[in-house]
DNA sequence: ATTTTTCTCCCTGTTTTCGGGGAGAAAGAA
DNA sequence: TTCTTTCTCCCCGAAAACAGGGAGAAAAAT
């Protein structure tokens, strides 16, 4: 039988190692090769050609979600999971939306991680239970310990405190969103507005505690 | 033969099992049990009478650290292994001071952490080179790469990037130190060249990152 | 004792942020 | 349908941030 090929991408080489592990225990699968550096992981994963993508999500220079989203253009039949330290409702859904596989937390077990690779192998999906009781806003305690500042916010405004966050000036959110300077400067004001800060460093604040950003 | 016992604390359970998988694999040592939770590990572990306690640094609650330093009351001759993400001068020091007996890095790879457990089995201690080299000041380089980006700052640069990322703005900042907004101004264009950032969200964020603000 | 770093302050000038508006088109909700 | 929200874009002006430089006094390191 012909055993899935994973790729694992973790900035932290002992945590691969120990995915590795885990993973090298299900007769099912095999981890074909684990990459530290998002970047190279781009640049490299296309030739190795993987059947699952297990990556995480908090990393340096690229997060988990913008690696697969670059790969999937690629690699369109690549199906993927997001491993993550938080929960926050925005990044989910965007998850969901650019057809992540599976999103599970990194403080679950490895039981959960055995279910996500079968159901992922089988072309199923899988979300962990918190992650689909925030989508269904039924645990609001959950939430709003997460992110209930950001409840307030549209869609948009979610995208631009992000981008902000990351360091971007003004003039590039505004070319990287193909709007005009002066939507992205009206974006912001309404975030420093409704999140009741008076600078950028108000609003990175915010974005980090949210995890919004890391 | 008498195995080595092992507890592991790491408020991820994945990780824990990760870990446990690759010591699984030394026949000399077993993991006896792990925590997610350092404050319910705190209150357990002592009956395990374990030998050598892997810690991660970076818990909720109670950092790594302060439960080897608790626990070490208690267990007065329990060895140590400390994981963590960052690395940061003082907290290096501060761990050796507590007799932490081994110091490793999270991007490191799994012989790291066998030459660490072999190590502090024999009653040696074992810091990983970043480590030294951190503590020897010699090879700069690296320090910026992994942590102590604050450590090429002065501490008037440390204290006035803290109220960066507390949101005050340039004239409050001046005001509090009793100095001129101009030499607050100098303070922020120091800060943007030796953090190699371009803006106060790159400023912010390192310094949530490295814990100089919440 | 000499050199290096730190802390302080200043100059000039450009770019960006911030605060206050207004306004039209589109989409969703009531 | 009407009302509300969202997304878009514009105006203005004041304030702050950013970029580049210089410079002296004090402190720290060598």
């Amino acid at each position: 039988m012909e055993k899935i090929r994973i790729v694992i991408v973790d900035d932290h080489q002992l945590i691969c190692d120990g995915l590795s592990r885990i993973i090298q225990e299900i007769p099912e699968f095999e981890v074909i090769t684990t990459y530290q550096n998002p970047i190279e992981a781009l640049q490299k994963i296309p030739v190795w050609k993987p059947d699952i993508l297990l990556v995480d999500f908090e990393m340096p220079g690229l997060n988990g979600l913008e690696l697969i989203q670059k790969l999937k253009l690629e690699i369109p039949d690549l199906r993927s999971i997001l491993l993550t330290m938080h929960l926050d409702k925005a990044t989910v859904k965007e998850a969901l939306s650019q057809g992540v596989n599976a999103y599970i937390l990194k403080n679950l077990d490895e039981f959960e991680l055995r279910i996500a690779l079968e159901k992922v192998r089988n072309d199923q999906n899988y979300y962990s239970a918190p992650v689909t009781e925030v989508l269904n806003d039924k645990y609001k305690v959950i939430q709003k310990n997460s992110n209930s500042q950001l409840e307030s916010l549209s869609n948009r405004e979610r995208e631009v405190l992000r981008l902000i966050a990351e360091a971007f000036s003004t003039k590039e959110i505004a070319h990287q969103l193909s709007v005009e300077i002066s939507t992205i400067e009206t974006h912001r004001k309404s975030l420093l507005r409704k999140l009741d800060v008076r600078n950028v460093a108000g609003l990175v604040r915010i974005a980090i505690q949210e995890g919004l950003v890391t």
